[in-house]
This record gives C-alpha cells, structure tokens and sequence, in this order.
DNA sequence: ACCTGAACACCGTTCAAGT
DNA sequence: ACCTGAACACCGTTCAAGT
C-alpha cells in the first residue's frame, strides 16, 4: 500500500497510430542518433524537437517524460542484441557468442551504460532477448531457478565488464597517449608497488587487445562454472 | 596527439589545506550524505551550498567541477569496501566476503551505481581496493595479466549483478505490492510463455531473498571458473 | 488531433567585486 | 585567501491557446 506506484512505458497503452504528423518511431530513432553522436547528456527535449524541426514542446504529445523516451530508446539497443540458436552451435558456442554480441552493443551505444543502472529493462525486445537466453540455459540442462541464475550471472557479467570500459573511452577519447595514460595511472598508484608493477607491463600499448583478452579470460572462466553446476 | 586530455581530480595537486572557512573533506562529507537521501539527481552544486550555508557558488573555490566532486565521493565509497586478508582466511573466503561486502556497499549507496560507467575508479580508496584485490589473486595462484583478468572479472560480476539492482529498486522503492510487481512484469512479458513460466514462480514473494540466491549461485560459479584457470 | 510559445522552476559555471 | 551575487546559457515540464 505503501508502495512506490510503479511506472513505466511499457505499461502503458499507446497512442493509437495515426498517419499525419509525427510518429513515435521517428522520434526514437532520432533520439538514438542524437544519444550515439552526443552522450547522454548531449540529448536535451529541445534540441531533439529542433531537430525534427518540431516546436521546444512538441514531442511531449507522443512521450509522457525525457525518461520514458529513454525507455524506449534503451529498448532499442537491446533490439540488437541476437541470441544464436542453440540447438545448432550447442549452449556454449551460444552463450559465448550472446556475451560478445551484447559487448559490442553496448560499446557501439555507450550512453545505454547508464541506462543499465536506472531503467529496469521491460520493453518487447529485453523480453525477447531474456526470452531466447532462458530457452538457451534450458537446452544447457538447467532447470527451475537455475535457469534465472544462470541468466543473470552471465548477464551481469557482460554488463560489468562493459560499463567501466564505456567510462574509460568516454574520458580518454577513443584515440590518446599511451605514455601520457600510463604516467596518469602511475601518479594514481603511487604509493602501491604492486600497483606500478602491474602498469610497467605492455598493458597499456594496445588496451582494446587487452581487454579483449581480460573479456575472453572472463568469459570463459564464468561458462566453466556454470558449466559445473550443471555436474552438480 | 589528437587525443583528449585526460583530466581528473587525482592528478591535480589539492589546494593546501588551511584552517579557516571550508574544507574539501566537510564538502565531500556533506555531498555523501546529500546523495544518499536524494540521489545523483538530488544533488546540486546551489542546494549544497545552502546545506553547508554558503553561498551558491562558494563551492567552486575547492572543486573545480561538480564532477570532480563527484570523483571525490565516489571514492569514499570505495573506502567502505574491505578486503579480508587473503592469509588468515583463504583467498575463495576472502574473495567472496569481498564480493558480498562491495555489493552491500553499492546498495547502501544506490547514486554510485550510476557512477562506475561514468568515472574511472582512481581515487586512493580505489587504488587500494585494487592493491588488496591483486595481492589476494596472487595469494590465490594466479600470475603475470592473469592477476589483472581475475580482479576484472571478480569486479564486473558484482558490479554486474548490483547495479540493476539499484534500478529496480529506484523505480519500485523498498517495499511495494508483490502482487502489483507481478501483474506489471507479467503484463511487459505477454507473449513469452517462457518468460511467464517464470513469474508464476514464488520469485517475487521475497525477492531481496531471491536476488541473494542468484547473487551466490553467480558467485560460486565465478569462483568455480577463477579456480579452474589456477589448474590450467 | 496535433502543435506552438510563453512561462515556471530549476540547473552548472564564470567572473568581477567584495573582505 | 576566501566568499559573494549577478549573469549567462542552458534544462524538463505545464498549459492555455491556436489550427
């Protein structure tokens, strides 16, 4: 009773589509333009009404808030995300190429990093995804609970490694100094020898390898427990 | 050369501490406690001021941007993290007190969630975090990046999980009606058998006890993984 | 049914001016 | 050395008014 009244866009009836005018779908799909070339903070209402060449206020007729169109363009991303079949390449091949596919999403779309952490995922295309990921564990022989768990710690996964990547790039631009980077993490882990240790190593001349490889080390450490579960 | 200037609080000198007036510390102190109560979205650099009775933009004479203050808090948050010693207890033990201990924090400080895809960690707290994280995967076995892999991959798996956490708690708030929650998510997953399977589920009756579960099972499966790479 | 502009209550940040 | 207030360039959102 007590209870925060929960909200959400996709509780929502919406508006009947009509012909005339603008459309809901064309305004998502600029504010997915606008949210890749200007960050989060780049998209303002106003200036995604200017660019559809809409009165400051317009947009307000199709979406309730700025946080419901970001519902629906959060969505959006999760609409790339594909789950390979299964039954064709087996559970592991699957998962592997699932965690993958949702790295490369997010790092094509770093503002919905922030999303992750704000918006609970409940449009049509989350519901596909987790839907195929729960038929995906399912053929791996989890059963019950299990199968939500299993979903959930690979999920959490991916996301945890991706979200402090999409903070780095944004910070350090795609392209920067290496020699300039490793003096700023050593002034940073002055202090920790252990520390300096690690940054000495050929880390930081190529960090995208480098994190593909901590990704992969990752990854294939989180399949092999979850595979042992299932010996269990 | 075309890259950006990596610029963060951690690499700028502080202003000399003095006596009079303000402090960095009572700032920051100040901004912890306004974020806890209110949020990333409850804090502003105005209503701040007030809170220490100063004048709006006093402020900025400690701090240069409001995102370095935001640095600044987010590494108290790291200083709350504690990683037991890997000797006395083993490093499995010691790794997942470690891991149930961050994600506490994090949920006691929802605003820091939003943060870790926005700030790189290196802060002095974090550093040492980092510094006691790779001395216990050392303790554990593990060598040369392996160390780093392993510190990643433990990290991303419990910011993975906790940080939607912190989302649906926001939109639902601490208590709400299990029955409405049903009725919502069943609604968003219509059409998705598997997904509706699921929700019928007692799950929701005592959801913090179910997140709990999932978050051990992840872990466990985790720290199955980390220990197979040791074998190998 | 759809769109507009003005208006309200906010923001972060700069800067000349004060003590 | 520290603090202030006014000012600038923004925000999201509401709402009466237009077509």
């Amino acid at each position: 009773m007590t209870g925060k009244q929960f909200t959400s866009v996709w509780l929502r009836e919406p508006r009947k589509a009509t012909t005339p005018g603008r459309s809901r779908e064309e305004i998502v799909r600029a504010a997915v333009e606008m949210l890749d070339q200007e960050g989060l903070s780049g998209l303002s209402m106003r200036k995604l009404g200017a660019k559809l060449s809409a009165g400051a206020t317009s947009l307000y007729w199709y979406v309730a808030t700025k946080d419901e169109l970001l519902e629906l363009a959060y969505d959006e991303v999760w609409g790339e995300m594909t789950v390979p079949d299964p039954d064709r390449v087996g559970w592991r091949d699957s998962a592997s190429a699932l965690a993958h596919g949702m790295r490369q999403v997010v790092l094509r779309h770093p503002w919905s990093a922030d999303l992750i952490g704000r918006l609970p995922a409940l449009g049509p295309h989350a519901m596909e995804v987790a839907d195929r990921m729960r038929k995906m564990f399912k053929a791996a022989g989890f059963t019950g609970p299990a199968i939500d768990f299993a979903n959930a710690t690979l999920t959490a996964y991916v996301f945890g490694m991706t979200i402090p990547e999409t903070a780095w790039n944004a910070t350090m631009g795609a392209q920067y100094d290496p020699d300039e980077m490793r003096a700023a993490v050593a002034r940073a882990a002055a202090g920790h020898p252990d520390m300096l240790e690690r940054i000495n190593m050929d880390d930081y001349d190529d960090p995208m390898a480098m994190r593909e490889m901590s990704f992969d080390f990752g990854l294939v450490s989180m399949l092999d427990g979850l595979e042992r579960r299932l010996a269990t």
